[in-house]
DNA sequence: ATTACTGCAAAGCATTTGCAAATGC
DNA sequence: GCATTTGCAAATGCTTTGCAGTAAT
Protein backbone atom coordinates (compact mmCIF):
# COMPACT_ATOMS: atom_id res chain seq x y z
CA UNK A 1 0.00 0.00 0.00
CA UNK A 2 2.81 2.40 0.90
CA UNK A 3 4.88 0.69 -2.13
CA UNK A 4 1.66 1.53 -4.54
CA UNK A 5 1.68 4.85 -3.93
CA UNK A 6 5.37 5.14 -4.47
CA UNK A 7 5.38 3.58 -7.64
CA UNK A 8 2.07 6.17 -9.02
CA UNK A 9 4.07 8.93 -7.34
CA UNK A 10 7.34 7.98 -9.60
CA UNK A 11 5.82 8.32 -12.80
CA UNK A 12 5.06 12.37 -12.29
CA UNK A 13 3.26 14.30 -9.88
CA UNK A 14 2.26 17.80 -10.06
CA UNK A 15 1.34 18.03 -5.88
CA UNK A 16 3.46 19.88 -3.81
CA UNK A 17 3.34 18.14 -0.80
CA UNK A 18 3.62 14.68 -3.26
CA UNK A 19 6.79 15.92 -4.65
CA UNK A 20 8.39 16.93 -1.24
CA UNK A 21 7.54 13.70 0.11
CA UNK A 22 9.52 12.19 -3.52
CA UNK A 23 12.34 14.34 -2.38
CA UNK A 24 12.19 13.08 1.09
CA UNK A 25 12.53 9.78 0.00
CA UNK A 26 14.81 10.09 -2.37
CA UNK A 27 17.37 12.00 0.40
CA UNK A 28 16.02 9.41 3.22
CA UNK A 29 19.31 8.32 4.82
CA UNK A 30 21.00 11.56 5.00
CA UNK A 31 17.83 13.48 6.35
CA UNK A 32 18.04 11.06 8.89
CA UNK A 33 21.67 11.51 9.73
CA UNK A 34 20.75 15.42 10.42
CA UNK A 35 17.05 13.96 12.19
CA UNK A 36 19.18 11.95 14.22
CA UNK A 37 22.32 14.83 14.95
CA UNK A 38 19.11 17.15 16.07
CA UNK A 39 17.01 14.64 18.72
CA UNK A 40 20.30 14.08 20.09
CA UNK A 41 21.21 17.70 20.66
CA UNK A 42 17.51 17.66 22.02
CA UNK A 43 17.90 14.23 24.51
CA UNK A 44 21.57 15.80 25.57
CA UNK A 45 19.49 19.26 26.35
CA UNK A 46 17.09 17.57 28.29
CA UNK A 47 19.58 15.83 30.24
CA UNK A 48 18.28 12.65 28.76
CA UNK A 49 19.81 9.32 27.04
CA UNK A 50 20.91 8.75 23.37
CA UNK A 51 19.86 4.87 23.14
CA UNK A 52 19.68 2.41 20.52
CA UNK A 53 16.11 2.09 20.60
CA UNK A 54 15.64 5.64 20.19
CA UNK A 55 17.21 5.62 17.03
CA UNK A 56 15.66 3.15 15.73
CA UNK A 57 12.35 4.48 16.40
CA UNK A 58 13.26 7.55 14.79
CA UNK A 59 14.06 6.01 11.63
CA UNK A 60 11.19 3.88 11.48
CA UNK A 61 8.94 7.07 11.66
CA UNK A 62 11.26 9.27 9.54
CA UNK A 63 10.49 6.21 6.56
CA UNK A 64 6.89 6.22 6.97
CA UNK A 65 5.62 9.31 4.72
CA UNK A 66 2.08 9.22 5.39
CA UNK A 67 -0.17 9.53 8.67
CA UNK A 68 0.34 6.97 10.53
CA UNK A 69 -0.73 5.55 14.28
CA UNK A 70 1.73 4.76 16.88
CA UNK A 71 0.12 1.21 17.45
CA UNK A 72 1.45 0.67 13.95
CA UNK A 73 4.06 1.99 14.02
CA UNK A 74 5.29 -0.44 17.25
CA UNK A 75 3.74 -3.62 15.18
CA UNK A 76 5.65 -3.16 12.77
CA UNK A 77 8.46 -2.90 15.39
CA UNK A 78 7.65 -5.68 17.16
CA UNK A 79 9.45 -8.49 15.84
CA UNK A 80 12.38 -8.71 13.59
CA UNK A 81 16.56 -7.26 13.55
CA UNK A 82 15.45 -4.58 15.31
CA UNK A 83 12.42 -5.16 17.73
CA UNK A 84 11.67 -2.43 20.55
CA UNK A 85 8.69 -3.13 22.50
CA UNK A 86 5.30 -1.40 22.37
CA UNK A 87 5.99 0.51 25.35
CA UNK A 88 8.70 2.19 24.21
CA UNK A 89 7.68 3.35 20.94
CA UNK A 90 4.62 4.60 22.60
CA UNK A 91 7.33 6.57 24.93
CA UNK A 92 9.44 7.62 22.53
CA UNK A 93 6.64 9.11 19.83
CA UNK A 94 6.17 11.63 22.49
CA UNK A 95 9.70 12.93 22.76
CA UNK A 96 9.53 12.84 18.55
CA UNK A 97 6.27 15.48 19.05
CA UNK A 98 8.46 17.17 21.64
CA UNK A 99 11.31 17.49 20.17
CA UNK A 100 9.53 18.99 16.16
CA UNK A 101 10.35 15.75 14.32
CA UNK A 102 7.08 14.59 13.95
CA UNK A 103 3.44 16.58 14.54
CA UNK A 104 0.49 14.27 16.62
CA UNK A 105 -3.09 14.74 14.58
CA UNK A 106 -6.28 13.63 16.45
CA UNK A 107 -8.77 14.02 13.86
CA UNK A 108 -9.82 11.03 11.68
CA UNK A 109 -10.61 8.72 14.15
CA UNK A 110 -10.28 8.05 17.60
CA UNK A 111 -6.53 7.15 17.28
CA UNK A 112 -3.43 9.46 17.26
CA UNK A 113 -2.29 9.79 14.11
CA UNK A 114 1.72 11.18 13.78
CA UNK A 115 3.30 12.69 10.75
CA UNK A 116 6.89 13.00 10.21
CA UNK A 117 7.72 17.42 10.27
CA UNK A 118 11.47 17.40 9.83
CA UNK A 119 12.81 19.36 6.75
CA UNK A 120 9.20 18.40 5.12
CA UNK A 121 6.80 21.29 3.44
CA UNK A 122 4.40 23.14 5.90
CA UNK A 123 1.27 21.75 4.74
CA UNK A 124 -2.39 21.17 5.89
CA UNK A 125 -5.48 18.90 5.49
CA UNK A 126 -9.11 18.34 4.06
CA UNK A 127 -10.35 14.69 5.05
CA UNK A 128 -13.42 13.91 3.20
CA UNK A 129 -16.14 12.59 5.19
CA UNK A 130 -17.33 9.63 3.01
CA UNK A 131 -13.74 8.17 1.62
CA UNK A 132 -11.57 9.38 4.69
CA UNK A 133 -9.32 10.66 2.08
CA UNK A 134 -6.70 12.94 3.65
CA UNK A 135 -6.10 15.84 0.96
CA UNK A 136 -2.54 17.72 1.25
CA UNK A 137 -2.38 20.97 0.44
CA UNK A 138 0.18 23.83 0.70
CA UNK A 139 -1.22 27.48 1.72
CA UNK A 140 1.79 29.90 2.91
CA UNK A 141 -0.91 32.83 3.47
CA UNK A 142 -2.76 30.88 6.14
CA UNK A 143 0.60 30.53 8.12
CA UNK A 144 0.78 33.89 8.09
CA UNK A 145 -2.47 34.98 9.06
CA UNK A 146 -2.16 32.52 11.88
CA UNK A 147 0.92 34.07 12.89
CA UNK A 148 -0.53 37.71 12.53
CA UNK A 149 -3.23 35.72 15.03
CA UNK A 150 -0.73 35.11 17.29
CA UNK A 151 1.18 37.95 17.06
CA UNK A 152 -2.20 39.89 18.46
CA UNK A 153 -2.45 37.73 21.39
CA UNK A 154 1.09 37.27 22.18
CA UNK A 155 0.91 33.87 21.58
CA UNK A 156 4.10 31.96 21.18
CA UNK A 157 3.65 29.83 18.56
CA UNK A 158 5.42 26.03 18.29
CA UNK A 159 3.06 24.90 15.74
CA UNK A 160 -0.34 24.55 14.33
CA UNK A 161 -2.31 22.65 12.74
CA UNK A 162 -5.62 23.32 9.69
CA UNK A 163 -8.04 20.57 8.80
CA UNK A 164 -10.97 20.96 6.61
CA UNK A 165 -14.04 18.20 7.23
CA UNK A 166 -16.42 18.01 3.86
CA UNK A 167 -16.88 16.09 0.63
CA UNK A 168 -14.12 15.71 -1.56
CA UNK A 169 -14.23 16.30 -5.63
CA UNK A 170 -14.36 12.44 -6.00
CA UNK A 171 -17.00 11.82 -3.74
CA UNK A 172 -19.29 14.46 -4.59
CA UNK A 173 -21.92 13.48 -6.97
CA UNK B 1 -15.40 26.46 38.07
CA UNK B 2 -17.94 26.87 35.48
CA UNK B 3 -19.59 29.43 37.79
CA UNK B 4 -16.44 31.34 38.18
CA UNK B 5 -15.97 32.15 34.65
CA UNK B 6 -19.50 33.05 34.54
CA UNK B 7 -19.33 35.45 37.37
CA UNK B 8 -16.06 36.84 36.12
CA UNK B 9 -17.49 37.31 32.84
CA UNK B 10 -20.29 38.82 33.92
CA UNK B 11 -18.46 42.03 34.94
CA UNK B 12 -17.16 43.15 31.86
CA UNK B 13 -15.41 41.15 29.11
CA UNK B 14 -13.95 42.72 25.85
CA UNK B 15 -13.06 39.37 24.33
CA UNK B 16 -15.50 38.99 21.52
CA UNK B 17 -15.88 34.73 21.96
CA UNK B 18 -16.64 35.56 25.67
CA UNK B 19 -19.07 38.32 24.59
CA UNK B 20 -20.25 35.72 22.25
CA UNK B 21 -20.64 33.22 25.20
CA UNK B 22 -22.48 35.98 27.69
CA UNK B 23 -25.48 36.24 24.97
CA UNK B 24 -25.71 32.94 24.20
CA UNK B 25 -26.12 32.49 27.85
CA UNK B 26 -28.82 35.03 28.39
CA UNK B 27 -30.59 33.59 25.15
CA UNK B 28 -30.43 29.85 25.95
CA UNK B 29 -33.99 29.17 26.80
CA UNK B 30 -34.76 30.47 23.22
CA UNK B 31 -31.68 29.25 21.31
CA UNK B 32 -32.62 26.02 22.28
CA UNK B 33 -36.14 25.98 21.11
CA UNK B 34 -34.42 27.80 18.02
CA UNK B 35 -31.46 24.15 17.71
CA UNK B 36 -34.98 21.81 18.92
CA UNK B 37 -36.69 22.76 15.94
CA UNK B 38 -33.64 22.16 13.97
CA UNK B 39 -32.92 18.90 15.43
CA UNK B 40 -36.19 17.58 14.81
CA UNK B 41 -36.15 18.23 11.22
CA UNK B 42 -33.13 16.78 11.03
CA UNK B 43 -34.23 13.73 12.97
CA UNK B 44 -37.71 13.70 10.18
CA UNK B 45 -35.28 14.16 7.68
CA UNK B 46 -33.00 11.10 8.53
CA UNK B 47 -36.27 9.02 9.54
CA UNK B 48 -35.11 8.77 13.36
CA UNK B 49 -37.60 9.22 16.02
CA UNK B 50 -37.49 12.29 18.30
CA UNK B 51 -37.48 11.38 21.40
CA UNK B 52 -37.24 13.01 25.05
CA UNK B 53 -33.25 11.80 25.64
CA UNK B 54 -32.54 13.22 22.67
CA UNK B 55 -34.46 16.96 23.66
CA UNK B 56 -32.61 16.25 27.23
CA UNK B 57 -29.18 15.70 25.72
CA UNK B 58 -29.11 18.77 23.56
CA UNK B 59 -30.23 21.00 26.32
CA UNK B 60 -27.43 20.00 28.35
CA UNK B 61 -25.42 20.19 25.71
CA UNK B 62 -26.06 23.74 24.47
CA UNK B 63 -26.03 24.72 28.20
CA UNK B 64 -22.55 24.28 28.50
CA UNK B 65 -20.68 26.96 26.98
CA UNK B 66 -17.31 25.59 26.99
CA UNK B 67 -15.35 22.46 25.74
CA UNK B 68 -16.91 19.54 27.51
CA UNK B 69 -16.39 15.80 27.38
CA UNK B 70 -18.53 13.51 26.67
CA UNK B 71 -18.06 11.13 29.69
CA UNK B 72 -18.20 14.39 31.81
CA UNK B 73 -22.01 15.13 30.15
CA UNK B 74 -22.86 11.67 30.40
CA UNK B 75 -21.48 11.75 34.52
CA UNK B 76 -24.00 15.14 34.67
CA UNK B 77 -27.22 13.03 32.99
CA UNK B 78 -26.39 9.77 35.21
CA UNK B 79 -28.84 10.59 38.12
CA UNK B 80 -31.55 13.32 38.23
CA UNK B 81 -35.01 13.78 37.06
CA UNK B 82 -33.88 14.19 33.59
CA UNK B 83 -31.45 10.92 33.88
CA UNK B 84 -30.39 9.51 30.42
CA UNK B 85 -27.38 6.69 30.10
CA UNK B 86 -24.48 7.18 29.12
CA UNK B 87 -24.65 4.91 26.09
CA UNK B 88 -27.39 7.46 24.41
CA UNK B 89 -25.15 10.77 25.60
CA UNK B 90 -22.39 9.31 23.23
CA UNK B 91 -24.89 8.04 20.74
CA UNK B 92 -26.55 11.18 20.59
CA UNK B 93 -23.36 13.29 20.76
CA UNK B 94 -22.47 11.71 17.28
CA UNK B 95 -26.28 12.74 16.08
CA UNK B 96 -26.10 16.51 17.38
CA UNK B 97 -22.21 16.27 15.57
CA UNK B 98 -24.14 15.23 12.33
CA UNK B 99 -26.84 17.85 12.46
CA UNK B 100 -24.21 20.77 12.73
CA UNK B 101 -24.89 22.10 16.32
CA UNK B 102 -21.93 20.48 18.19
CA UNK B 103 -18.44 20.15 16.66
CA UNK B 104 -16.06 17.53 17.89
CA UNK B 105 -12.56 18.71 19.05
CA UNK B 106 -9.64 15.93 19.36
CA UNK B 107 -6.67 18.07 20.49
CA UNK B 108 -6.05 18.55 23.76
CA UNK B 109 -5.85 14.93 25.17
CA UNK B 110 -6.75 11.81 24.43
CA UNK B 111 -10.26 12.37 25.11
CA UNK B 112 -12.94 14.25 22.56
CA UNK B 113 -14.09 17.26 23.72
CA UNK B 114 -17.31 19.07 21.99
CA UNK B 115 -18.50 22.09 21.70
CA UNK B 116 -21.75 23.72 21.01
CA UNK B 117 -21.97 25.84 17.54
CA UNK B 118 -25.41 26.37 17.40
CA UNK B 119 -25.85 29.95 16.74
CA UNK B 120 -22.05 31.06 17.98
CA UNK B 121 -19.47 32.97 17.06
CA UNK B 122 -17.02 31.12 14.79
CA UNK B 123 -13.95 30.89 16.48
CA UNK B 124 -10.95 28.97 16.46
CA UNK B 125 -8.51 27.71 19.58
CA UNK B 126 -4.56 28.58 20.56
CA UNK B 127 -3.83 25.81 23.38
CA UNK B 128 -1.28 26.38 25.83
CA UNK B 129 1.45 23.51 26.41
CA UNK B 130 1.86 24.72 29.71
CA UNK B 131 -1.01 25.14 31.20
CA UNK B 132 -3.44 23.77 29.50
CA UNK B 133 -5.77 26.77 28.43
CA UNK B 134 -7.86 27.65 25.71
CA UNK B 135 -7.72 30.46 24.57
CA UNK B 136 -10.32 31.67 21.91
CA UNK B 137 -9.55 33.43 19.08
CA UNK B 138 -12.36 34.79 15.90
CA UNK B 139 -10.20 35.49 12.41
CA UNK B 140 -12.80 35.68 9.70
CA UNK B 141 -9.59 36.72 7.15
CA UNK B 142 -8.29 32.69 8.50
CA UNK B 143 -12.43 30.89 7.02
CA UNK B 144 -11.96 32.91 3.80
CA UNK B 145 -8.26 31.72 3.34
CA UNK B 146 -10.04 28.52 3.95
CA UNK B 147 -12.69 28.50 1.97
CA UNK B 148 -10.66 29.85 -1.12
CA UNK B 149 -8.57 27.14 -0.49
CA UNK B 150 -11.54 24.50 -0.87
CA UNK B 151 -12.64 26.12 -3.48
CA UNK B 152 -9.05 25.19 -5.40
CA UNK B 153 -9.61 21.77 -4.38
CA UNK B 154 -12.82 21.51 -5.52
CA UNK B 155 -13.76 20.21 -1.94
CA UNK B 156 -16.92 20.64 -0.37
CA UNK B 157 -16.11 22.52 3.08
CA UNK B 158 -18.33 21.03 6.04
CA UNK B 159 -16.76 22.96 8.67
CA UNK B 160 -13.04 23.10 9.42
CA UNK B 161 -10.92 23.37 12.57
CA UNK B 162 -7.71 25.05 13.19
CA UNK B 163 -5.57 25.09 16.34
CA UNK B 164 -2.62 26.69 17.51
CA UNK B 165 -0.06 25.17 19.92
CA UNK B 166 2.20 27.37 21.72
CA UNK B 167 2.97 28.49 25.14
CA UNK B 168 -0.02 31.78 26.20
CA UNK B 169 1.26 35.15 27.58
CA UNK B 170 0.75 34.24 31.26
CA UNK B 171 2.91 31.43 30.97
CA UNK B 172 5.99 33.00 28.60
CA UNK B 173 8.32 33.63 31.72
C1' DA C 1 -48.27 -3.19 15.51
C1' DT C 2 -43.87 -2.19 14.09
C1' DT C 3 -39.48 -0.52 14.53
C1' DA C 4 -36.28 2.42 16.61
C1' DC C 5 -34.30 3.77 20.86
C1' DT C 6 -32.79 3.23 25.61
C1' DG C 7 -30.60 1.20 29.60
C1' DC C 8 -27.60 -1.90 31.29
C1' DA C 9 -23.57 -4.19 31.74
C1' DA C 10 -20.09 -6.45 29.53
C1' DA C 11 -16.54 -6.18 25.95
C1' DG C 12 -13.14 -3.63 23.26
C1' DC C 13 -8.97 -1.83 22.64
C1' DA C 14 -5.42 1.76 22.18
C1' DT C 15 -2.58 3.59 25.53
C1' DT C 16 -0.39 3.84 29.99
C1' DT C 17 2.07 2.09 33.90
C1' DG C 18 4.72 -0.62 37.54
C1' DC C 19 8.56 -3.22 38.16
C1' DA C 20 12.67 -5.99 37.38
C1' DA C 21 16.37 -6.37 34.15
C1' DA C 22 19.31 -3.99 30.89
C1' DT C 23 21.81 -0.17 29.13
C1' DG C 24 23.88 4.38 28.80
C1' DC C 25 26.75 7.72 31.11
C1' DG D 1 28.27 2.23 39.98
C1' DC D 2 24.15 5.00 39.54
C1' DA D 3 20.21 6.56 37.04
C1' DT D 4 17.57 6.19 33.21
C1' DT D 5 15.33 3.29 29.87
C1' DT D 6 13.41 -0.89 28.25
C1' DG D 7 10.44 -5.00 28.01
C1' DC D 8 6.82 -7.23 29.67
C1' DA D 9 2.31 -7.80 30.93
C1' DA D 10 -1.29 -6.26 33.48
C1' DA D 11 -4.20 -2.33 34.39
C1' DT D 12 -6.66 1.67 32.86
C1' DG D 13 -10.55 3.97 31.36
C1' DC D 14 -13.07 6.00 27.70
C1' DT D 15 -16.05 4.36 24.31
C1' DT D 16 -18.68 0.90 21.93
C1' DT D 17 -21.88 -2.89 21.58
C1' DG D 18 -25.43 -6.70 22.22
C1' DC D 19 -29.63 -7.55 23.96
C1' DA D 20 -34.00 -7.30 26.24
C1' DG D 21 -37.33 -3.99 27.43
C1' DT D 22 -39.52 0.52 26.31
C1' DA D 23 -41.19 4.24 23.68
C1' DA D 24 -42.20 6.54 19.34
C1' DT D 25 -44.72 6.41 14.91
Amino acid sequence: MHENAAISETVLSTNPVALDRQRARMQHAEAVERAWAQFVAFLRDKSARVTQSRKIILDAALARDDHFRADQLAASLSSGPNRVSRGTVYRTLALLVEAGMLREIRDADTHVHYEPTFERLRHEHMICDQCGQFIEFVDPALSRQIVAACRQYNFNQRMHRVVVFGTCRDCAS
